[in-house]
DNA sequence: GCCGTTTTCGGCCCGACTGTTTTCAGTCG
């Protein structure tokens, strides 16, 4: 609702700062690792930096009567489809404003027949170049304005950076933004480069293979439109400014606001080109000099959110955040025995090549139809046959360890009974069906099995395709205290479940968490990129972390829970 | 609309690109 008003005032030409403070006040509510409601029922809703008297008086009465008085106000009259319009390129409020009083435009309709009939062009300081790069905006909104994600975004940049080196000599050259901060889901893709000719890299980087369009062209940047319909920006530096330039673009913009706030405060000035005092360039070759110079130890960019980073880099309490060095397995890989494709002996392999000392195979449970469930029989087979592997393996280091993800079935049930569950080394619970029937009693009861180790996918959420369960969170993580059961950090990059800002939540609760990739075939095992990125994002270092010990200190951890019940 | 302790009023980060202008407004990140 804030930011819808952020949109509706920006629309009615409001004050600036007065639409920022909206749409801050909508990033930290979303941001927030607490209910609302339980900070709301304590009075502290004004802690909460970005809330004042009047954005904490609308969320009261919001939430006590279900209605927010300024939102009906300020969207009196504005019909939804106009304020959408504002996601269309190149239209902003002041040229949406416009339409709307002169030619009455009110919905995408609209507009388009506008152009169509050459009314739009016709008004003050529009012509036909506006209108065509609103058209090119329309063409992009209406294919497609949805972030896509990580697991996508990040391959297809890395293609780009390929592609560019071949084609022309760059220096140091990065991906920045939020793709840098690995956030689950990325506008568009930004690239920085350094180099002098820089003329010469635009020109190169609009003619790459992989460009389908060009939006914006300049002296030192681009914007492109790459296969796949994503947008890619590239902006070129001189070596002296690469530094700054990363640490301009990486953001996030909260961060680096407040970070220029810092530096204005000791009279200096931070752009893309460096730390200033006055005319005076003070640093920016690197990265680290502009935090040096400000006086912020520097901290990783998964943590640049503006999220309390900066607070924390001044107390000293950064945390040393877990790295892919510090992983020894992977929790949740399926095996042929199921859905997957590769053979235990061929998951094996990839682990070891990838520097493992476990995985954990846990295929689906009988229930589990539509994904090749294991009987009874058959996991016992798969154990002997993991014993075969193991065997083989036992010089390198590595042992495969045997596990089932088990069914929560709707009734609340588990899918195998506690003989069978004993048998394995590790037990994922997940729920698979009836996503909407008592999810948070069937998991906490689930949890309170002495051999459940770990929940799966705990929310159950697929990114921009389905919204998860029924679950109250709060809960499940409290039971997960009480049971001393791990919460997993899915890492297939569909669902990154936990959610970064739920993994914070559950390290801040003591809660043990376990990354696990749910691969279903050798290159899956690699997604553990993606939930290593969440779990620093998360704010998570090594202890917090049960894939950072050696198999043996694993099953020391996971068998304690059966002997503490 | 938020925020601060030298301020409860007066600030609030900074610059590139485009197009319509002929000095700048609008949009974007």
């Amino acid at each position: 609702m804030f930011d819808r008003i952020a949109d509706v005032l920006e629309f009615k030409g409001e004050l600036q700062f007065r639409v920022l403070a909206y749409r801050k006040a909508s990033r930290v509510l979303q941001d927030l690792r607490d209910d609302i409601e339980t900070i709301w029922k304590e009075g502290k809703l004004e802690d909460i930096p970005g809330i004042g008297e009047g954005m904490a008086k609308k969320i009261d009465e919001y939430l006590s009567t279900g209605k927010m008085t300024k939102y009906e106000e300020v969207t009196k009259g504005i019909p939804s489809s106009l304020i959408d319009l504002l996601n269309i390129q190149s239209l902003g409020p002041k040229t949406l404003a416009l339409a709307y009083e002169k030619l009455r435009v009110k919905n995408l309709e609209d507009l388009k027949r506008v152009i169509a009939d050459g009314s739009l062009a016709k008004l003050p300081r529009m012509g036909d170049k506006k209108v065509q790069s609103i058209s090119k905006g329309i063409e992009l909104f209406v294919a497609s304005h949805e972030r896509m994600s990580l697991g996508i975004a990040l391959p297809l940049a890395e293609r780009v950076i390929e592609e560019l080196k071949k084609a022309v000599k760059v220096g140091r050259i990065s991906t920045a933004g939020s793709l840098r901060r690995l956030k689950e889901t990325i506008g568009d893709i930004d690239i920085l480069c350094e180099g002098t000719d820089t003329t010469k890299i635009i020109e190169k980087f609009t003619q790459l293979p992989v460009v389908e369009r060009v939006l914006a062209s300049g002296g030192t940047k681009a914007s492109v439109i790459a296969d796949g319909g994503i947008q890619v920006d590239l902006r070129v530096v001189e070596p002296a400014s690469y530094g700054a330039a990363l640490q301009y673009f990486t953001g996030n913009k909260d961060h680096n606001v407040k970070l220029r706030g810092i530096a204005k405060d000791k009279g200096l000035k931070i752009n893309e080109y460096g730390v200033f005092k006055g005319e005076k360039r003070l640093g920016g070759k690197d990265e680290e000099d502009i935090y040096k110079i400000v006086g912020v130890p520097i901290m990783e960019p998964e943590l640049r959110e503006d999220r309390g980073e900066i607070e924390a880099a001044l107390a000293g309490t950064l945390p040393k955040l877990v790295t892919r060095s510090d992983i020894e397995g992977d929790f949740h890989v399926h095996s042929i025995y199921s859905d997957g494709s590769d053979s235990l002996e061929t998951l094996a392999e990839k682990a070891v090549s990838l520097g493992y000392s476990f995985i954990a195979i846990c295929d689906h449970s009988k229930s589990a139809n539509y994904a090749g469930g294991l009987s009874e029989t058959t996991l016992l087979k798969q154990i002997a046959e993991i014993k075969k592997v193991n065997a083989r393996f036992k010089g390198e280091g590595f042992r495969l360890l045997a596990g089932s993800e088990v069914d929560i079935k709707a009734d609340g049930t588990l899918d195998f009974s506690d003989d069978i569950l004993k048998k394995l080394d590790v037990v994922i619970a997940s729920i698979h069906s009836g996503f909407k029937q008592r999810v948070t009693e069937r998991m906490t009861t689930a949890m309170k099995n002495p051999y459940v180790h770990i929940i799966g996918h705990p929310t159950g959420r697929l990114i921009s395709r389905r919204e998860g369960y029924e679950v109250d969170l709060g809960k499940v993580m409290e039971a997960a205290g009480d049971t001393r059961t791990a919460l997993e950090i899915n890492g297939f990059f569909d669902r990154l479940d936990l959610t970064d800002i739920a993994s914070r939540k559950a390290k801040e609760l003591g809660i043990t968490m376990a990354i696990g990739t749910d691969s279903h075939n050798t290159a899956h095992l690699e997604f553990m990129k993606f939930g290593l990125a969440v779990a620093r994002r998360g704010w998570l270092e090594k202890k917090d972390l049960l894939n950072t010990r050696k198999p043996e200190a694993i099953l020391k951890w996971l068998k304690a829970k059966k002997a503490a019940s």
